[in-house]
DNA sequence: TGGTTTCGAAACCGACAGGTCTCGATGTTA
DNA sequence: TAACATCGAGACCTGTCGGTTTCGAAACCA
């Protein structure tokens, strides 16, 4: 799944001298997470980094060989997108839509999309890193809105001529544009507008 | 409107000594926007603009002070976003949406977003920038798809509870997020299909 | 104990970008 | 003609960033 030549340099075992401290790992990925939801890809420098994880570059560069491949590890660890990966049945569209919309604090929706601005710039040269992006923080969402739409079609609940795919893009589209683009407070009445928009897509004749 | 601190250098009247050449200020916006919607901001240096231009740095320093001028001044002058200032009122709702979404060709749709692309890191910490960018490019296609809904309104065709500004959001949303993040292609259908959705969500009991 | 590796800190290197300055040539005004 | 500003081109300055190397101290293994 992880591209080998770009990931994290291991630990050989089994060798001599002074092992690795394991907590430098996590204060640097940590660190990484913080600045590039803070101030994006540029204003993440490894300096920036090194100094926020009270280490040294040397440190940063013996386990990961550049920056590109730290910020993909950062965003594979950062756990962002996982609350998304459950989708309870609620019994109705209107049930499972919300569920998902308050399945993530706001909180956790920001820095999700503020890391996702963050790495616009780098993603649009980097396929590898689109890919990796993609999967771990914008498809875990779509999917839960897609099963969610698909139980609604099984129900009947819904009409068959409406393209579930783009629809199930609606959701994270507005929050996205909202967010990055005319950058008003995500709310709770905002958020159940856009259901109720949802659902009457689905039912549409 | 246009904060004069940071705008353009005027050419003193009534001086002695060469006069600018006026050939110079179009081939430098021109060439500072196919860099910008090319590469984004980063992508955007100087001695490229001055190089695409045809000219030389100082040139360019001469107009505008420094380069976040000169980007301000490129937005105003870009022209896009004016084909939806005008929006003939067709009678019906799908016909002012259809209108909307056809005013621009796929072309200028992918300019305007790569370049609002280009612009998000800047955007981000520059709210002077960030205004002009939202005046000149996604202003005017909300205000053109508010009006088609403030219509549909008065003509009945649309329920009261909708928040029509929300509403008005949807489509630009969809085609930011398209462009950006998913990268599929702005077709026909797809648009057809969120136009038959904001209609169905506007009609919603 | 000796060899090896990691630690944090800092010096260092090379590339590159924004911005300034200089150059000789060309226009423009008085 | 004399003074001056713009032209395009390029040298130049300065700061920054990714990445490498060095350093003495600490930790681990044989």
């Amino acid at each position: 799944m992880q591209d080998p030549g770009a990931s994290r340099i291991a630990e050989p075992p089994g060798r001599p001298g002074r092992r690795r401290d394991p907590s430098v790992d996590d204060r640097v990925i940590e660190a990484t997470l913080e600045l590039l939801v803070a101030g994006g890809f540029e204003a993440m420098t490894m300096e920036a980094v090194a100094t926020r994880a009270g280490t040294g570059k040397a440190g940063i560069y013996r386990r990961w060989g550049t920056k590109q491949v730290l910020v993909v590890d950062a965003v594979l660890r950062s756990g962002l997108g996982a609350s998304d990966s459950v989708v309870p049945d609620s019994g109705t569209l209107r049930g499972d839509l919300t569920a998902i919309v308050g399945s993530e604090t706001a909180k956790a929706t920001r820095q999700k999309t503020r890391l996702l601005e963050g790495l616009l710039v780098v993603i649009r040269e980097d396929p590898q890193l689109r890919a990796v992006v993609t999967n771990a923080l914008i498809e875990p969402r779509v999917a839960a809105i897609r099963t969610a739409l698909d139980r609604a079609h099984d129900r009947g609940e819904m009409s068959s001529s409406v393209d579930r795919e783009t629809l199930a893009a609606v959701l994270p589209s507005m929050l996205f544009y909202r967010l990055l683009v005319s950058r008003e407070p995500v709310t709770r009445v905002w958020q159940h507008e856009i259901v109720d928009g949802i659902i009457a897509w689905a039912q549409r004749r």
